[in-house]
DNA sequence: CCATGAGCTATTGTCGACAATAATGGCATG
DNA sequence: CATGCCATTATTGTCGACAATAGCTCATGG
């Protein structure tokens, strides 16, 4: 317990300096520690974490293929910086590949994992009722819900897509903009009738549910952004939302 | 024209050693001249390309993120070897992200586009009339008609997502099994009919058409594999087909 | 006063060498 | 003869230094 804010040691794979760096970047710009657009220095970053510019560079590299940082060869890397298009092409994907990902649970998934599916979902409410403005532990809830339905798909190509890559970008987007988007009595009603489908292993339904769930959660993130232009001329970032997230 | 048969000129983003040799091993992979499952050492591809260890490991680590090869720390590197399932999944994720960019693309591409589209197709029929027996500029007319409805979804994530990580997976899998599928009359038409839809603006038709043509596509595969384990029990590769493929 | 060019500086790209880890083969022992 | 241990060896991980490129500063001329 020496560091806290940076342990790593519960992650697997830490094997290897590079991949711990990177681990502890990864964490670093999710959080919103290194800002979105900031620019990143190899020397830099190679004093603050105390590596050599070898395994800091392979670590980049490895963000850079998980789109966290955008490159440019001879100039340098900057934070990536959402913006509310590639935010909303974000969602497109997710759209595609959840509700693929459902169908296949409906499937695949086992008495086991659905127990499990049930049993976080009764966390999340409960969570929900106590505690309503705090909104860390349903963004965790929600991801795990999502992570859950993804891993039952048993699609190893889908875990890696959506498990590895895309939830830190919906992670990061999170901390970007404040986690707007407060549907949560309605998102909790979709959660369940989604494992629903999936219980009664009616994969086309568990699909279109999804498919709605996470088109509703985007048009709800567009309708609050479009209302927060109206109201203040701040477009770059969100103001702090009154009602905790829940995708 | 020194080196004809690893020619990166053409390619964008070649202004540094490990861009190009990346794309050299991309390329020798995808043409099978990397057989799947051999040992990569770095020493051996170091001398072999004339280059340092630092670009190499760089270059190595984009072809991990691209999931064409596969390292475990200490160990060393191996270029992937898809099993059957794995190349199931791919259909899976190619169908669901497909046919969202079909969607988006009846909504968003611009005529000049569609015209494009349909010079490709004109081109991809003439050929198939010509030469029945010769399968690639068949398959390079193919990935061009894929690529370019991902390319009109205007989507840079779908277009990352399929275009830079994805079909480098089905080019591979293409050279793996010695291009197993069959049906080219039939995707011939498919391909028309999308276009088609996409014509007309009709985003849910195209969407539901491409769906249907990866999915045939794939269990076309998943046939033609389950006749090759019977006809003879050689359940590794898939011996040489006689017809083309056109997914 | 502004534009343009050369020189400088800081950062990135590349390289070779050293350290650490894991596989391999031989050897001793039960 | 099989089995477990140990040393060797090859490969990977890490580091510091050098080369090359891009951006910036400042002087100079129109």
């Amino acid at each position: 317990m020496d560091t806290p804010d940076t342990d790593t040691s519960s992650l697997p794979e830490v094997r290897t300096l590079a991949e711990r760096v990177f681990h502890q970047l990864q964490d670093a710009i999710v959080r919103g520690e290194l800002p979105p657009g900031s620019k990143i220095t190899e020397p830099g970053l190679s004093k603050a974490y105390g590596i050599s510019r070898g395994p800091l560079r392979e670590a980049m590299r490895r963000l850079e293929a998980h789109r966290l940082i955008e490159r440019v060869p001879h100039v340098g890397a900057r934070v990536v910086k959402l913006s509310m298009k590639e935010l909303m092409e974000l969602f497109d994907v997710r759209e595609a590949l959840e509700s693929m990902a459902a169908r296949i649970a409906a499937e695949h998934m086992t008495a086991a994992e659905i127990t499990g599916l049930r049993e976080v979902l009764a966390v999340h409410e409960q969570q929900a009722d106590l505690a309503r403005g705090e909104a860390y532990y349903q963004r965790e809830g929600d991801l795990d819900f999502h992570y859950r339905i993804v891993q039952g798909s048993h699609n190893r190509m889908l875990m890696a897509l959506l498990c590895d890559d895309l939830y830190y970008l919906v992670r990061m987007y999170r901390t970007q903009f404040s986690a707007s988007g407060s549907r949560p009595q309605r998102a909790f009603v979709e959660h369940h009738r989604i494992v629903d489908a999936i219980e009664a292993g009616d994969a086309e339904l568990a699909e279109l549910l999804m498919r709605r769930h996470v088109a509703a959660s985007r048009e709800n993130v567009l309708a609050r952004y479009a209302a927060s232009l109206e109201g203040q001329d701040q477009p770059s970032v969100v103001s702090r939302p009154t009602v905790p997230s829940t995708h």
